[in-house]
DNA sequence: GTCAGTTCTTGATGCAGATCAACATTCACT
DNA sequence: AGTGAATGTTGATCTGCATCAAGAACTGAC
């Protein structure tokens, strides 16, 4: 092995990482840190609409978004796709292909984006041996499954405003935890994706964006977006804004 | 402890378990399987309408559904629920709570029902031990994660018909592996909570299965349920019959 | 710089499915 | 068995959002 590796182990390690405690050394003894690190792969950075893997590939490493954003999707029978959700930094991805040793979905990158590849094998490996690890990737996956049921919520019983509103706000809480200006950001993806995640068309998106800036919630322009009433937008995507008396479905 | 547990014992015994491989013990060697057992609790059986736990309850066992039939759901902020899934004989619950502890849904019995309680603790330091078990945890977590994308195809991009018949096709492949017959069963669900899982009215629900009945591809009696001609639902649920030759969102 | 191909916006129209309403059936309880 | 409540069915109407259409703004390649 090459000795002069400092600068790109300074680069891998975790407790240099500006994602802190948001991955998942998380609850990790420093010791239990650096065995972690020893597994970990370094990649060149992906540039956008790059491939980190397609659906079917075989599976052999999770993911860790450490800059950038990467989509996932999944191919429809009819051509179309159906995106599955977008991955900030800090954020794991190829969890859903531990169970059969393929990808369950594709990862696109939206724009420049680094991760780090963790080896599933050694992981678990490692994991046998590091309690905590373990319990931290139970912890990981359980977190995924529990934010599905409000995405279900969302796509089962949400309007369109109340989906776009959960949207952003979902997008700004993610934002502020790595440190970033919660109420002023860039979207990575289209309209487009944000439709199709949000089970709404183009169109109406576009309208909301124009909705929302002339009730002065947001100020749109182009792929900027400045919150400027976080408290309404946080109304409307809980959808506890206007009329809306009903309890449909409530049994 | 006492002596004469022989018969329940027996009741517990995953060897002895109906439903054999479908359950975690999938993959263990039959000495492993023993361990497993001894940490499985006995509860007596649930009735209808139980709660097995309630969201934000503390979160100590998963459960796995031996007989009957549990939904899981979500309460909603307009104090309706939003269901998120129906859980049949070898499906575990409560995975979406080991992230914090604190059960992250509910969980009611829809018909008498009798569960396995793994007190996760114990299950974990199992895990620790056992190379395989712990694998299969992960494997069982992931494939919770990877079945979550088609939930989001359907409620984002079917229409009403195809989520019908995705829900009936999806009962009858899961009573085929537990034995039962895949074409004739009974919905221990109600036609609201069916509606509210869809995210459908009721209304939407009782006439797709009268025009389903109508168009020959089931018959409905009730909460009797007859698949005649699984091809074509199949079909439909695929969205594959019919006009339909969008590629709506597809980018 | 120009031009072709995306992506986005805005307006007009249509329709799937929600909602409203009324009745039928089944269930739970005494 | 009888009564009230819950659940299911069917029809009529309404509406939110998809779809269609057309132009504007941006992007990237040369």
């Amino acid at each position: 092995m090459n000795r002069v590796i400092s600068i790109e182990s300074i680069k891998v390690a975790c407790k240099n990482c500006s994602l802190g405690s948001l991955c998942l050394p998380m609850g990790l003894t420093p010791p239990d840190v650096e065995k972690l690190e020893k597994i970990i792969k370094r990649n060149r950075p992906l540039h956008r609409n790059d491939h980190l893997f397609r659906e079917t590939d075989a599976f052999s490493s999770l993911y860790v978004v450490k800059t950038g954003t990467i989509k996932t999707y999944l191919p429809r029978e009819d051509g179309g796709e159906q995106v599955l959700g977008f991955h900030l930094p800090g954020e794991v991805i190829g969890l859903d292909a531990i169970q059969d040793e393929r990808h369950a979905c594709s990862a696109k990158v939206l724009e420049t984006s680094a991760v780090c590849e963790l080896p599933f094998g050694q992981l678990e490996e490692l994991a046998q041996v590091i309690p905590s690890l373990q319990h931290q990737l139970f912890r990981l996956l359980s977190k995924e499954i529990a934010e599905e049921g409000k995405m279900l919520t969302l796509l089962g019983k949400k309007n369109a405003e109340e989906r776009l509103a959960s949207f952003l706000m979902s997008l700004s809480c993610r934002f502020k935890r790595r440190g970033f200006s919660p109420t002023d950001f860039y979207l990575s993806m289209s309209r487009n994706e944000i439709g199709n995640y949000l089970g709404l068309a183009v169109e109406t998106v576009s309208r909301l964006f124009t909705r929302f800036q002339e009730e002065a919630m947001v100020r749109v322009d182009r792929k900027h977006i400045e919150l400027l009433d976080q408290d309404r937008l946080e109304s409307v995507a809980r959808g506890s804004l206007c009329s809306r008396g009903n309890e449909s479905n409530s049994m």
